[in-house]
DNA sequence: ACCCTGACGGAAAGCGCATTCCCAAACCTA
DNA sequence: TAGGTTTGGGAATGCGCTTTCCGTCAGGGT
């Protein structure tokens, strides 16, 4: 930390006590008279006074701090979500606290202790939460404490069993995809899908699968990757046996239940020769910002990114603001497909000519 | 903020002194005895108690916390930066408070004063300097006391006029990509460059620039536009009457001043009907995580970037941390040329068939 | 038996600010 | 003019923690 000129200092120089001088400098409830007022606000600025916030939060009882907690700020999911919750909060005069936890589960909760001990004022993850027990467990007990004091958090993703949710619906949103995908005429499919602990990779993969058998298809196979670009150019690699299929009535159409691990399989895919729709169809899950530029450029589902960040925000502080009646602890999201060249079955070249 | 379990609860519980409570739970100097210790400890955990970092930071004079101002976090150029600077502060078990400007002048300057007010520990700026007077001026006049009392401020881009610097070689790096080129056979080159007033895109054209009249060419064109995907895909528009030129000795060699420039130019030519590198080559700048998976694959230049935020961190703490000689105020980072699909001359189609 | 030295806990003074009281002066009503 | 009511400012307390300064007690040397 650095010293600085504190309100004495200023109080002092404008020949004013401590207290009126606090009351000057930030909208208290009595302000003082205007030649006063200004007597302060001219030796503030001579002296160049800056509050301490520590100092404030200690006093106030409330620090204006927002903790947001990511998996991988370099993710183009997780970068334009942040800048939603920034966006939202500097709305709301808050800083944000940020963790990059490089999908660290124990990076996470350390993350979170040591927002909790920055005594945020609301604590926001980001992130699919694990099936595996021991990790949620552990967040949610360093959490108990926080939120029985009145701290507020929120989860992007999936409920913690405990505070907000603003939730995506990622079966749904797999499950409108495997029906467009189907109305398009595509008829065989496989599911690049993510680690097994993960929800909303087991979701997403879930729901397009059970949409599948509602129109009595079933994929071709389910392959797990890391849910990271790197993880889809790796498990692409399973599939390879399944797309050059001859006398195949159609392509295969994969779906990597995010975009990352789409780009990832089709740089893959891309490397051994084979081109997507030429080749195959390939579908992605979030519409993360640069998508629409890609070549080809992907089908996926869209999911409002930047908005998830503000809707965050917004529950966080349902309620606390005037807001009568505090907002459901949940928020539903809704999806949208959007169709675009890399499922073209127009653009097949159709197996029979390999 | 929320309430909670205070150090005095704790110590009476424990039966012990605040005093002594403090000494146990955070590596003090003075490390009581074992029992004592154990017993605090024992309280600490039952009560569930976590330290108030606020408290910390005004009686310790240190904050612990590192700020970070980006244009924009969404961007990936700044986002993996950002990830860089996250872990090194994580590291050294600092947390990072984020600002992300949108690009706004006035809003960094704000940033740069609330984080101010927080008593970050050190403030890193990324994103490049304006050559607008007062946009600057006002940052350094925000910036000058905190600077006198100890604040630490690194500049990812060019120098402020104080504080560090971590400044990538533009002007050389852009100069050797015009090198590349040009032993690759290009001869009819564009520059697609940035705001005037933005020091980086200027540096990088005058650098580009610079390069081509020391081998006899100039550029066809100098168009400048947002420093941004869509600024990109604006700008690309003006550059269209230069593509085409028939019986040219070759294509149009468009140099954007940095990749998510390039991006949306291409997507903007592509939407016109015309290939990268069939129609016109075009080069980037930064290498962004994505671009080895953009089709085509984009030439660029690389800068090492999370490696730019460790840097960053690393400079602000140089002389620091038992460090006996506080390191170069400046820090200059070197870039590499990396050729790919983008600017391949064997695929051009030549204007001849047009 | 004595003094000196360390080791170990506790009391208390801040860190910089918000805020509750309290007091004096000014204002109003009758 | 007297009483009551605002109004504007200051003194002082406390937010939760670190740290200096003291006091005490045990141990070791002579």
């Amino acid at each position: 930390m650095v010293a600085g000129v504190t309100l004495s200092d200023v109080a002092r120089h404008a020949g004013v006590s401590q207290a009126t001088a606090s009351r000057v400098l930030n909208g208290s409830a009595r302000v003082p008279g205007e030649d006063v007022a200004n007597r302060v606000r001219a030796a503030a600025a001579e002296l160049g006074y800056f509050p301490n916030a520590q100092a404030q939060a200690l006093a106030r009882r409330t620090s204006g701090l927002l903790g947001l907690v990511v998996h991988d700020i370099a993710d183009p999911y997780f970068s334009t979500i942040a800048l939603g919750v920034q966006r939202a909060a500097r709305a709301r005069g808050m800083q944000t606290l940020l963790a990059s936890t490089e999908r660290d589960p124990e990076a996470e909760r350390e993350a979170v202790e040591a927002f909790i001990a920055h005594r945020t004022d609301g604590l926001i993850l980001v992130g699919s939460r694990s099936h595996e027990f021991e990790s949620d467990a552990a967040l949610t007990g360093a959490l108990r404490p926080y939120l029985d004091r009145g701290g507020r958090v929120v989860v992007v993703g999936q409920p913690l069993g405990t505070g907000g949710c603003v939730a995506p619906r990622n079966a749904e949103g797999s499950a409108a995809l495997a029906g467009a995908l189907i109305s398009a005429g595509h008829r065989r499919f496989a599911v690049l899908s993510g680690p097994a602990h993960l929800r909303t990779a087991v979701d997403r993969c879930a729901g397009f699968t059970r949409a599948l058998s509602g129109h009595g298809f079933r994929p071709e196979a389910v392959v797990a990757g890391e849910f990271t670009r790197d993880g889809g150019y790796l498990a692409a690699g399973d599939l390879l046996p399944l797309i050059g299929v001859p006398e195949a009535p159609a392509p295969l159409c994969v779906f990597a239940v995010n975009d990352v691990m789409a780009i990832g399989a089709i740089a893959r895919w891309r490397a051994m020769g084979l081109e997507v729709p030429r080749d195959l169809s390939v579908a992605g899950f979030d519409d993360i910002p640069t998508l629409g530029d890609h070549s080809p450029s992907l089908t996926t589902v869209r999911l409002p990114l930047a908005d998830l960040g503000d809707h965050a925000v917004r529950l966080l502080f349902a309620g606390a603001d005037g807001g009568t009646v505090p907002a459901a602890a949940r928020l539903d999201v809704d999806t949208t497909v959007v169709i675009r060249e890399s499922t073209d079955l127009g653009r097949w070249r159709g197996s029979g000519r390999r």
